[in-house]
DNA sequence: ATCTGGATGTCCGAAAACCGCTAGTCAGGC
DNA sequence: GCCTGACTAGCGGTTTTCGGACATCCAGAT
């Protein structure tokens, strides 16, 4: 049926992160809560040598050591038609800037749908590199994350540049 | 996502039968009102010349032709687990005989059953191949059929040796 | 200040509906 | 009596439907 998945697992600050990818591209980043559950790991082969994962690692590695701002990895995302669109509006805030789920849900043309944004992203495959973590509430409060709140404002804070800001 | 199904079409003294393979072997045998529907046609490719299919073509040539009684094919059924069960009872049913619904439920070991056998043989991807034709009604009553009552009527005069038996 | 309700897309569980049935019952016609 | 046909309840698996719950937010009423 479907391709095959190969995975493989760093260490971070933030918690050990599972890295998948298929044939074309970086399928998910998964923290460890999610490990299971998200992605079927029937017809997963672990394999640390897959270039899409090697490069992957590599590039994450940098981003959590301060020497990247931005990723550059062919994705290969699946979901409905409405996540990827928000997953790729997500994409689009740089680093460093939060945006708030219902501004998000305007700038996709869907006003009202700040609910659907926050499942949507909820449900964001490929953490970090896709950064589901700079979506705050309106309010600037940190509302929900995947991967734990502390690991949401641990994110936020390492791309203040200063390292001051304190968030609740 | 799915592998690429390939199809071609055929026609028979009971209509014209549309047949779809994908890479594991024979998917469907279509009656014309199942062409929509049953299978995603979105993904599937005309190929009369893919070897699965013209061995399918010529088998069943034959068997309308009266020259086989029985299929070698492989197929690649895609259902839940009762589904196979009761289509491989199905295909245990031996030419030219028939057997009830109630009688395939209780081979199953779930004696009961008849009406869930029922529905699962109505959904029976690989008609003629799959011999749903020669299961009625527990009075010996032709009760209903993918393509049509006077198809299934057809079938099974055609597998009688003497061509003589009136069937309701 | 705090609470309520309504709008959005998706997923998940529960419940209901749907069937290519069948054995049983009962009323009619011979 | 015997057969037939119409009607009924209950059978089991699958599919469809429906109601909540969500990583929200704004307006309006308490």
């Amino acid at each position: 049926m479907t391709s095959t998945l190969t995975s493989t697992t760093m260490s971070s600050p933030v918690g050990e992160l599972t890295l998948v990818a298929s044939d074309a591209g970086l399928r998910a980043v998964l923290w460890p809560t999610e490990r299971d559950g998200r992605v079927t790991f029937a017809e997963t082969i672990e394999d640390g040598d897959h270039p899409v994962l090697t490069a992957a690692k590599t590039q994450i590695a940098e981003y959590l050591a301060g020497e990247r701002s931005s990723f550059d990895l062919p994705l290969d995302l699946v979901g409905t038609d409405f996540q990827i669109d928000v997953w790729n509006a997500l994409d689009a805030i740089p680093f460093g800037e939060t945006q708030s789920y219902g501004e998000l849900a305007d700038t996709l043309g869907k006003p009202g749908a700040a609910r659907a944004v926050g499942a949507a992203t909820g449900r964001n495959p490929v953490s970090i590199i896709i950064p589901c973590h700079r979506l705050v509430g309106s309010s600037g409060k940190l509302t929900g994350f995947a991967g734990g709140i502390d690991a949401k404002r641990w994110l936020l804070q390492h791309e203040q540049p200063t390292e001051q800001l304190s968030l609740t």
